[in-house]
Formats: C-alpha cells, sequence, structure tokens
DNA sequence: GTGAAAGATCGACGGCTGTCGATGGGATGC
DNA sequence: GCATCCCATCGACAGCCGTCGATCTTTCAC
C-alpha cells in the first residue's frame, strides 16, 4: 500500500520544519523543557537577530508543532500538547 | 543534556535528504520492497526526467540511507543494511 | 567497431529559504 | 502622553535546491 499523497505532503511539511539545526534545538530545548519557554531565552542563547529567531518560531508554528501563549509583553512557546503519535515518535527518534 | 552540535547537524542532513515529496516516497517505495529497485522503475512511476530521479538517487546515497549495485547497464538500490538504530525509527514514524 | 540503452554528470534557470536591519504593534512604567 | 521593552512583520539580499535539456560513460547486442 503506497503512501497517500497528502501524507506524503504533509510529512515533508514536518521534515523541512526541523530541518535546520536553529529550530531542530528549539524543538530539542522545548521538548527538554516541562515549563514553556521565553522567545528572549532563545534570543539570549542563539547567536541569531531577534527576527531570525522569530521567523524560525512562526515556522515552527505553522506546521502545527508548537504553540504560544503570551503574558504581558512576553510570548512564551511550547510542545503541542496534542501531537499525535506520528510526530512524537519522530521527535523522539530525533531529540 | 543538550544536543551535541555534530548530531544536530547530522539530523539536519539526514531531514533535509527526507524533506522532499519525490525522495520521500522513493525511501518509502525501498522500504516497502524486499529486494533492490531498479532507477528505471522509478523514472518510469515518477513523473520527473531521468536526471532528476538520479540526482535525488544520488542525495539519498550522500546520506547513506540508501546503496547501490550495479548489474550491466541497471542500477539497483536498497536501503542500507546497517542503518542506525536512531535513522530505523525515524523511518518508522515515516513512511 | 557501431549503435543503442541505462544511468550519471553538467550547466542553467527559477523559486524557496535563512539572514539581517528597519519598522510596526501591543503592554508596561513613569 | 511618552518612552521603553518584547516580539512580529516587512523588504531585501545571498545561497541553496528542484528541475530540465544536453552530454558523457558504461555496458550490451549485433
Amino acid at each position: 500500500m503506497p503512501m497517500a499523497i497528502a501524507r506524503v505532503e504533509e510529512s515533508v511539511e514536518l521534515l523541512k520544519a526541523l530541518a535546520d539545526p536553529t529550530r531542530l534545538q528549539m524543538v530539542g530545548v522545548l521538548k527538554r523543557s516541562s515549563e514553556p519557554v521565553c522567545i528572549c531565552d532563545f534570543t539570549a542563547s542563539f547567536e541569531l537577530s531577534q527576527p531570525t529567531i522569530s521567523h524560525h518560531m512562526a515556522r515552527l508554528k505553522n506546521v502545527g508543532l508548537v504553540e504560544v501563549s503570551r503574558s504581558g509583553i512576553w510570548a512564551y512557546y511550547r510542545l503541542k500538547s496534542n501531537l499525535d503519535q506520528r510526530t512524537r515518535a519522530l521527535l523522539e527518534a530525533l531529540v
């Protein structure tokens, strides 16, 4: 039974979102953290500009890997809670 | 314990190799096949030029996902036999 | 040797993507 | 109101990547 085209495209989008050193490490941080992580923490630990960090996080959000909660002027990100089993297995193999 | 940089880069190369619809489906075909698959089968089933198919397979080969055996004028590809556990788990979650 | 077939390589083109500085937008504090 | 801070968005640029036609290499058949 060949892979359905729709599922291929969906998997590819997920893979492209993870296929960047910065984003893969961001996901790693979020996966290991028990609490949501502030964007300011990422801008502090990666040697990249703030717009770049924001851009990467937006890509992770667009593929449904992370979700955001705002508190005042801060934005806290965490891995989405209801990731499907396949995605969780993939992260488990990666991070 | 954060991810080692070398392992991040290695994972990213693997993810980039898989983050394309054609290559992901190629890997799917190889994973499901009990026997090596001829390049001519891929050029026949994908609506892409022969150089493009060859280019994609070369990328899969460069990251160590597949290996080739030639017989006469034909080239047969299969998933590399000694993939590490992490990579196998990743393919299991994807294909 | 000649020709044909499979596959790899090359050169070129357009589109996507990572990066930045500049700017915008909302919340906080004075 | 005004300045300041965090973050998102925009515009621009360079580099990578998917794709193709053309060509080269190797093998086989005659």
